[in-house]
RNA sequence: GGGCGCAUAGCUCAGUGGGAGAGCACCUGCCUUACAAGCAGGGGGUCGCAGGUUCAAAUCCUGCUGCGCCCA
C-alpha cells in the first residue's frame, strides 16, 4: 500500500468493475424493501455543474446507505430532451455548415437532432459515473424516448378530453431571439435601469391632458384606454371622458380600475392589452379592444403607422424624438423596475396575443396542495412546503405550446375544411367530422410537461409494470431550490393525477452553491467551478465529501479548502487502514472483542457513532454526518485508539496483539461501512483488502460468504451499534488519560521541558476507576507524553514531597516534577496565568451562585454543574498559590 | 411592493437558552517506521447594531443596517 491515496485509479477500477457486473441494477421484482429515487433529469445538453455534483452526492448517500440498510435500492437516471437548449446547439451546428434548419425541413432536422445526441447527449450520464453515483445506469431514460413520447401524448389527450388542456388566444411571454412563446416560469426578472418617459395624452373636448408615464413608449400605437385610481381626486372628473392617443389619434376611455397605483408616475396609466399582462386584465375587466402593434419577430405592424416594420425595441428612441417633437414628451427621468427576460437566452420577453394551448392547473393543484399539508409529501427543510404551497394557491394557466421543432409535437390536427380539432394519440387520416384533410398543429409541448411525468413514466407508465408496482411512489427527490416550481410541483399534479399516488415522500432542496464573491457560479463571469477539476485534483470521494461538509446551510460560499480537507480525510482514512492492514496479526478477523479501556473506549463511542449517524443519514442531515464522521475517525481513532493501540500492536505478548488485532480490524471494517455512503470508492477498496470481512459480532456481513478477501462493500450491512459496547466507565477513564496526556505536553511545551526528560509522574484520584486506562496503557501513556506513572495516590497526602506541577483533569490530578529544570521567569508567568483564568472562572460561577434566581429557576443539574465548576476552578487557584509558593518562594499576588 | 434566508476567528463555515468551536491561514517545534495530504504546542472573536423576554441570550422576540434569493 503506497503511503498516499490515490484516488483516480481506485476509482477507474472499482467503477467499471461495478458497471461491469451490475451491481447498481435494481431487480424488477425486489424481494426486499424497495428504496427509490428518480434523478430530476439533466439537461440534455448540459455537462455537470456545481449544483449536479452536489445533488448528484446527496442522492448517492442516500441510495447507498439504504443498500446497506437492506434495501433494493433503484436510483433511476437519464436526461431531458430539452427543447429550446437543444434546438439552440443543432441550429448552432448547421450554420457552421451554412444551413437553417429551414433548409432541412421539420424530419430531417429532427433526424440531425438525434444524431446530435448520440454524439453529445451523454456527457452528464459519464459524468455521474465519475462521481461515483450508483444509479441504475441501465435503466437510463431520456423524455424522448418511443414510450415516454406515448405517455406524453397520452396524458395530453386526457387532459384535453377532461377539458383542463384548451387552446386560447391569450397574451403569452413572447421570446423574440427563441421565437416561442414561453411560460410565465421560465420569464425572468431582472433589475435594471431604464428611462420613464412622461407623455401628455389630450383630453377630448377640453384644453385639458392628461399625463402618463411608461417605459414602454413604443407600445403608446397599442393603447386602448387611459386609466386613473377611481378614489384618486386629481382624476375623478375625468373618468368617462375620451382621450387621443399620441402618434396614432386613436380616441380611446378614460376609465377608472383599483389596480392603477395612484403613487406611481403621475397616476394615470396608460393602457395596452396587447402587449402587457396587466393591461390585459383590465382590458378583460372593462371590455377594452386589444390592439397587436408589435408582431411575432418583434417588429411594429401597421398599427404604429409611419414606424412599421421597425424593431419594437430599437424604434423606441425615434419614437420619443417624435413625441417631443410634437411637444407630447413632458420630461425623462432614470427609472429603476425589473423587466422580464428569457430565463435561456436573456431577451427581453414581448408579452403579445397569440393563438396557443394552455393548460388550466387549479383542478390538479388542489389535491397537490393537501398532500403536502397533511404530510404525505414532506419538505427538508420544511419552510420549502409553505413555499410550495403559496405558490401553488396562486397558480395559473400554463402555456404549453413551444413554437420549436424539437420536442413532442401537440397531437391535435386541424381540419383544412371545416373547423373542426382533433386531439387524438393516433395521426386521424382524414377529419372525423367532414372527411376533409387534415394538418398536424406546428408547436411541441413545453418540455417541463413531459418532465412532469417522469417519477412514473419512466417506470413504465401507463403499462403496469413491476417497477411501478416495486418503486412508486419513489422516497426522495432531491432537488435545487429553482426547480420547486418547474418541477417538484407539476410532478406532484401529474403523479397524483395518473399514477394515483404521490410521486416521492420527501422532497430535498439542497443548497446552492455560490462562487466566493457569495453570488451565484456564472460562465459568463468566469465564477464558476468545474466538479470534474476537483474530481481530477483530490478525486471523488474527496469532492462529495467536500461538498456536503459544506453544505450545511442553503445559501453557502464554495471554498476549495473544504474539498481539500476531504482529500487528506480520505488519506488519513487510508493511512489509517495502512496501519492496521499491515501491522495486524495474521490470524486477525475483524470481531469485537473489547478488553482494555481503550477497547471499551473506542467500542463505545463505535456505537454512539453509528446510532447517531444512521440517524443523520436518515434526517438528510448530511453536513452534520460528514462533521461526525471525521471527527471520529480522525480525533478519536487516528489520534487516540490507533496511538494506544500500537503499543499493544508492536509488543512481544502474542495475545494482546491478537486481541488487539481483531478490535483493530473490526472497527475499521464498521467504520468503512458507516462512511461508505459518504466516500464510496476509498472505503471500498479498503473493505476489499479487510483479510477476512466476516462480520463484527452482532453485525455479521451478509453476502461476503467465507468471507474471503476481495469481497464487495457494496452486499455489505451498515453496522448495528452493539448496546453491549456502550461503557461510559471506559469513557471517563480514557477521558482522564487524554486530558492527562495532553496537560503534561502542554505543560512540557510551555514550560519548555526537552522532550528527552522522562519523567514520573504522580496520579491522584479519588476513585480509582479514573486511572485504569493510564496504568492498563502505560506504554502507550509514556510513547505519548514522555512521562510514565510512577505513582499512583487517593490523595495528596500520599504523594512524596517534591517540587511538582499540576494538571487537572475531571476527577484526576497529574503531577509532574520540575527538579529545577525550569526557566523561573517562564514558570511565574504560567502560573499568573493559570490564575488568572480560574480566578475568572471563580467570579463568573460565585456571582452565578449568589444570583437566588439562578438557584431557584435553573434546573438542578446546571445549578449542580456551576458547583462543581466553582469548586474545580478554586482547585486550580489553591493548587497555583501553592506552586507559586512552593517554586519561587512568594505569594501568588491577589 | 410581498415573502424568505444569511450576518460568529484573517477566510469558509459549525454551534439555536446554561462553560465561544472546526477546517484553512498564522506563530513555535518536529521528516517520532500509518499518514509532512502528517504530528505536537500556541496566538486570534463586544457572536452585524439597538432594544426586549429570561435567574441566564451567539441562541428566543421586536426594530434597524448590510448582503443574497424568490414571487409580483
Amino acid at each position: 500500500m503506497s503511503a498516499r491515496y490515490s484516488p483516480h485509479e481506485v476509482e477507474e477500477r472499482l467503477m467499471s468493475g461495478w458497471l461491469e457486473s451490475g451491481a447498481f441494477h435494481a431487480s424488477a421484482t425486489p424481494d426486499k424493501p424497495a428504496y427509490s429515487i428518480v434523478i430530476p433529469p439533466p439537461n440534455v445538453t448540459g455537462s455537470l455543474h456545481m449544483g449536479h455534483a452536489l445533488n448528484g452526492t446527496i442522492q448517492d448517500v442516500l441510495v447507498r446507505y439504504h443498500r446497506l440498510r437492506g434495501h433494493e435500492t433503484l436510483w433511476l437516471v437519464g436526461t431531458d430532451h430539452a427543447g429550446i437548449a437543444t434546438q439552440n446547439k443543432v441550429e448552432a451546428r448547421l450554420a457552421e455548415e451554412g444551413l437553417r434548419k429551414e433548409d432541412l425541413g421539420r424530419e430531417e432536422f429532427a433526424r440531425r437532432v438525434w444524431e446530435w445526441r448520440e454524439e453529445f447527449g451523454f456527457t452528464i450520464i459519464h459524468q455521474l459515473k465519475r462521481l461515483g453515483c450508483a444509479c441504475d445506469y441501465e435503466r437510463e431514460r431520456f423524455t424522448m424516448d418511443e414510450a415516454y413520447h406515448a405517455a406524453v401524448l397520452r396524458i395530453f389527450v386526457d387532459l384535453y378530453d377532461k377539458g383542463d388542456i384548451y387552446r386560447d388566444l391569450y397574451l403569452v411571454n413572447w421570446c423574440v431571439r427563441c421565437g416561442s412563446a414561453i411560460s410565465d416560469l421560465e420569464v425572468e426578472h431582472v433589475e435594471r435601469t431604464d428611462k420613464l418617459y412622461y407623455v401628455r395624452y389630450s383630453v377630448v373636448g377640453t384644453s385639458d391632458h392628461l399625463t402618463v408615464a411608461t417605459t414602454r413608449p413604443e407600445t403608446i400605437v397599442a393603447d386602448t384606454a387611459v386609466a386613473v385610481h377611481p378614489k384618486d381626486p386629481r382624476y375623478g372628473g375625468f373618468v368617462g371622458m375620451t382621450a387621443v392617443v399620441p402618434l396614432v389619434g386613436r380616441e380611446v376611455p378614460i376609465i377608472a380600475d383599483d389596480h392603477v397605483d395612484p403613487e406611481f408616475g403621475t397616476g394615470a396609466l396608460k393602457i395596452t392589452p396587447g402587449h402587457d399582462p396587466n393591461d390585459w386584465e383590465i382590458g378583460q375587466r372593462h371590455g377594452l379592444p386589444t390592439v397587436s402593434a408589435i408582431d411575432l419577430d418583434g417588429r411594429l405592424n401597421a398599427e404604429a403607422g409611419e414606424f412599421a416594420g421597425r424593431d419594437a425595441e430599437e424604434a423606441r428612441e425615434d419614437m420619443v424624438q417624435r413625441l417631443r417633437d410634437l411637444g407630447l414628451s413632458e420630461r425623462e427621468e432614470d427609472y429603476r423596475h425589473s423587466v422580464g427576460t428569457c430565463y435561456r437566452c436573456g431577451t427581453v420577453i414581448q408579452p403579445l396575443l397569440s393563438l396557443q394551448w394552455f393548460m388550466n392547473m387549479q383542478r390538479l393543484a388542489a389535491p397537490a396542495i393537501e398532500c403536502v399539508e397533511d404530510g404525505r409529501v414532506s419538505f427538508s427543510p420544511d419552510r420549502w412546503a409553505e413555499v410550495y404551497v403559496e405558490w401553488m394557491r396562486g397558480i395559473r394557466p400554463w402555456c404549453l405550446s413551444r413554437q420549436l421543432w424539437w420536442g413532442h409535437r401537440l397531437p391535435v390536427w386541424y381540419c383544412d375544411e371545416c373547423e373542426n380539432v382533433t386531439v387524438s394519440m393516433e395521426p386521424p387520416s382524414a377529419c372525423p367530422e367532414c372527411g376533409g384533410s387534415v394538418r398536424q398543429d406546428e408547436d411541441v409541448l413545453d418540455t417541463w410537461f413531459s418532465s412532469a411525468m417522469w417519477p412514473f413514466a419512466t417506470l413504465g407508465w401507463p403499462e403496469e409494470t413491476p417497477e411501478l408496482a416495486a418503486y412508486y411512489p419513489t422516497s426522495v427527490l432531491s432537488t435545487a431550490r429553482d426547480i420547486l416550481y418547474l418541477w417538484v410541483a407539476r410532478m406532484i399534479m401529474m403523479g397524483i393525477e395518473y399514477a394515483h399516488d404521490i410521486p416521492f415522500r420527501s422532497v430535498i432542496v439542497h443548497p446552492t452553491i455560490l462562487a466566493s464573491d457569495g453570488r451565484r457560479m456564472s460562465k459568463s463571469l468566469g465564477t464558476g467551478i468545474d466538479p470534474l477539476e476537483l474530481i481530477a485534483e483530490y478525486g471523488a470521494d474527496a469532492t462529495r465529501f467536500g461538498l456536503l461538509y459544506m453544505s450545511s446551510v442553503q445559501d453557502v460560499r464554495f471554498s476549495a479548502e473544504r474539498i481539500e480537507m476531504g482529500r487528506n480525510f480520505a488519506n488519513k482514512l487510508w493511512n489509517a487502514s495502512r496501519l492496521i492492514l499491515s501491522g495486524v496479526h495474521p490470524d486477525a478477523t475483524p470481531v469485537a472483542e473489547p478488553r482494555t479501556s481503550a477497547d471499551r473506549w473506542i467500542f463505545s463511542r463505535l456505537g454512539a457513532v453509528t446510532r447517531e449517524l444512521a440517524g443523520l443519514y436518515e434526517s438528510y442531515d448530511l453536513a452534520e454526518a460528514a462533521r461526525v464522521g471525521y471527527r471520529f475517525v480522525w480525533n478519536e481513532v487516528c489520534d487516540w485508539y490507533l496511538e494506544v493501540a500500537k503499543s499493544r500492536l508492536y509488543g512481544e505478548d502474542e495475545t494482546e496483539r491478537l486481541n488487539v488485532s481483531c478490535n483493530l480490524l473490526a472497527l475499521l471494517d464498521n467504520t468503512l461501512r458507516l462512511l461508505h455512503p459518504m466516500m464510496p470508492f476509498v472505503t471500498a477498496e479498503l473493505y476489499r483488502n479487510l483479510p477476512r470481512a466476516g462480520g463484527v459480532a452482532g453485525s455479521p456481513v451478509s453476502a461476503a460468504e467465507d468471507g474471503a478477501p476481495g469481497s464487495d462493500i457494496l452486499e455489505a450491512n451498515f453496522p448495528d451499534a452493539d448496546p453491549a459496547w456502550d461503557d461510559p466507565v471506559a469513557e471517563q477513564a480514557m477521558d482522564a488519560f487524554m486530558d492527562a496526556v495532553n496537560g503534561i505536553r502542554s505543560t512540557r511545551e510551555e514550560l519548555e521541558l526537552p522532550r528527552s526528560l522522562a519523567g514520573r509522574v504522580w496520579v491522584v484520584a479519588a476513585e480509582p476507576a479514573r486511572t485504569v486506562a493510564m496504568t492498563e496503557h502505560e506504554a502507550a501513556f509514556r510513547q505519548l507524553c514522555g512521562c510514565e506513572v510512577g505513582g499512583l495516590a487517593t490523595h495528596d497526602e500520599e504523594v512524596p514531597p517534591g517540587r511538582y506541577t499540576s494538571i487537572q483533569a475531571p476527577g484526576v490530578k497529574v503531577l509532574l516534577p520540575l527538579e529545577g529544570l525550569v526557566d523561573m521567569d517562564k514558570e511565574r508567568a504560567r502560573l499568573l496565568a493559570r490564575a488568572a483564568k480560574a480566578r475568572t472562572e471563580i467570579d463568573r460561577a460565585t456571582s452565578k451562585l449568589d444570583n437566588q434566581g439562578f438557584v431557584v429557576n435553573a434546573p438542578v443539574e446546571v445549578v449542580e454543574q456551576m458547583r462543581e465548576r466553582l469548586q474545580a476552578s478554586e482547585q486550580l487557584l489553591a493548587e497555583a498559590e501553592r506552586q507559586y509558593r512552593e517554586r519561587l518562594g512568594e505569594e501568588l499576588p491577589s
